[in-house]
DNA sequence: TCTCGATAAATCGGCCGTGA
DNA sequence: TCACGGCCGATTTATCGAGA
């Protein structure tokens, strides 16, 4: 049963439970060390020899060990003060002294630099040469050399001080000159130097920005500078694994403009501008979704199901001139050319399910339209990128037009007529012997 | 033409995972 | 350890449209 009960446990937690073990173990072993050193020390009872000359020489050992601890203390205390010294005459000066906080005192300075003096050559020349040769073969990388380069003046600190201080009145706002300004701070901030240091994040500390805002001057800062073609190798590095593809935006971005999705208002002046820089701008006639991005999102997810991507990225790649429609785009011309066409569609398709009442209408080979848009699209050539092409709206299309649409033989056949309506100007007496006209909608047949 | 409220759009920044 | 980017909520700014 044992056996059976251990073989169940995994094989992390049978470490964990002999690690235990074995610290219980050790532990009990440490304590019963110390009990037996405890108890020796205890039972130890220090015996010393009464003598005359055994006493006096342990009052000199006392009175030399005293005097020693208060040279020491001495000793100690001069240390400190020049220490201090030190600090306070270098931080007057412009420049911190190379190596300053190598040396524990003057004096081992003193004599390291005078070991060295009589190691180098005596022309004074050779001796540049020796030193110059000896610092530029080091790497510059070498920790010990960038410490010992490392100064602050009080003339940087103050410059920092001042960046600072513009950063903290400045980055919160959002007004084009306040972002200006923070463009224009984080581009000076950022440049290859800081990114070689690798020291961004401690320059953020400092200037209490977040790392992202300085990563943000400093693609401003690579757009100014570099050429086109460079720009554009720039955004070809390396991204992380699981970063989106440009494969997939642009999926993402096509999709926003298919059918179903997205359409033209249709409006002329339904133009939508983007603002690329100063007075850069593009402009997109405005594209209406035809349901919610929600929608739209389950959509995608549902036709491509081996993308992987957020609601918010998606969204964030619907093309700027895409937008949600209002209650504006709901609106229907009301011209008279509109409606007539749309009575005798109407007409026309009521007739079609009265002569094939028996007929499935959506799978016959005559389907009853529901909308007039579904049939003007049997009587044109398929839409290339979009759109319909002008010959074929123009009726000049020697492949579609409305021979497209073919009457069933059950309408052809038909004695019943069709009963539409049309807008027809006709003369009414009015008070007096006044004429006037009136549009009226007539009912017609055929 | 101006004002004001509603709404859309843009941006920031925290959190987290991953790459170098 | 640092840099980067995705995700997402919060916040601010820009724009639109109605009314005076």
């Amino acid at each position: 049963m044992n056996n059976r009960k251990k073989s169940k446990l995994s094989a992390k937690e049978i470490l964990i439970r002999n690690r235990e073990r074995k610290r219980l173990q050790k532990n009990e072993t440490s304590r019963k060390s110390y009990g037996k050193l405890y108890k020796n020390k205890e039972s130890e009872t220090k015996t010393y020899s009464q003598t005359i000359n055994a006493r006096k020489k342990r009052e000199q050992r006392e009175k030399s060990k005293k005097i020693n601890e208060r040279k020491l203390k001495n000793k100690m205390n001069v240390r400190k003060h020049r220490g201090k010294k030190n600090v306070e005459l270098s931080s007057m000066s412009l420049v911190v002294p190379e190596g300053s906080n190598v040396f524990k005192n003057r004096m081992e300075k003193a004599r390291a630099l005078r070991k060295f003096k009589e190691g180098l050559p005596k022309s004074p020349s050779k001796r540049c040469a020796v030193i110059s040769t000896y610092l530029a073969r080091r790497s510059p990388r070498s920790p010990t050399i960038a410490n010992l380069k490392h100064s602050v003046s009080p003339v940087e600190m103050a410059v920092v001080a001042d960046i600072q201080e513009i950063i903290k009145s400045t980055k919160l706002k959002r007004s084009k000159n306040a972002r200006s300004v923070m463009n224009s701070v984080t581009a000076s901030i950022s440049g290859e130097n800081l990114a070689n240091s690798r020291g961004k994040i401690k320059l953020c500390k400092n200037l209490g920005l977040p790392a992202r805002r300085v990563a943000g001057g400093q693609r401003i800062r690579s757009r100014i500078l570099k050429s086109e073609s460079s720009a554009w190798a720039l955004t070809q590095q390396k991204t992380r694994k699981d970063s989106i593809s440009e494969e997939t935006k642009k999926t993402v971005y096509n999709f926003w403009l298919s059918d179903g999705i997205s359409h033209p208002t249709g409006n002329k002046s339904d133009i939508k501008r983007e603002r690329l820089g100063p007075n850069l701008y593009t402009s997109h006639m405005t594209h209406v979704l035809e349901k919610t991005q929600t929608d739209a999102y389950l959509d995608f997810v549902a036709k491509y199901p081996e993308i992987k991507i957020g609601q918010r990225a998606f969204e964030k790649l619907r093309p700027f001139f895409v937008r949600p429609a209002s209650e504006k785009d709901r609106n229907t011309c009301c011209c008279r050319y509109h409606v007539e066409a749309n009575l005798v569609f109407k007409a026309c398709m009521k007739f079609r399910k009265s002569c094939d009442r028996e007929t499935d209408s959506q799978e016959s080979d005559y389907p009853v339209f529901e909308k007039m848009s579904d049939l003007i699209h049997i009587t044109l050539c398929p839409k290339v990128n979009g759109f319909y092409r002008k010959n074929c709206l123009d009726r000049k299309c020697s492949l579609c037009g409305v021979g497209n649409f073919k009457l069933s033989p059950n309408e052809s056949q038909s004695s019943s007529t069709v009963e539409w309506q049309k807008y027809e100007y006709i003369t009414e007496k009015s008070k007096g012997k006044n004429v006037r006209r009136r549009l009226t909608l007539i009912k017609k047949e055929n």
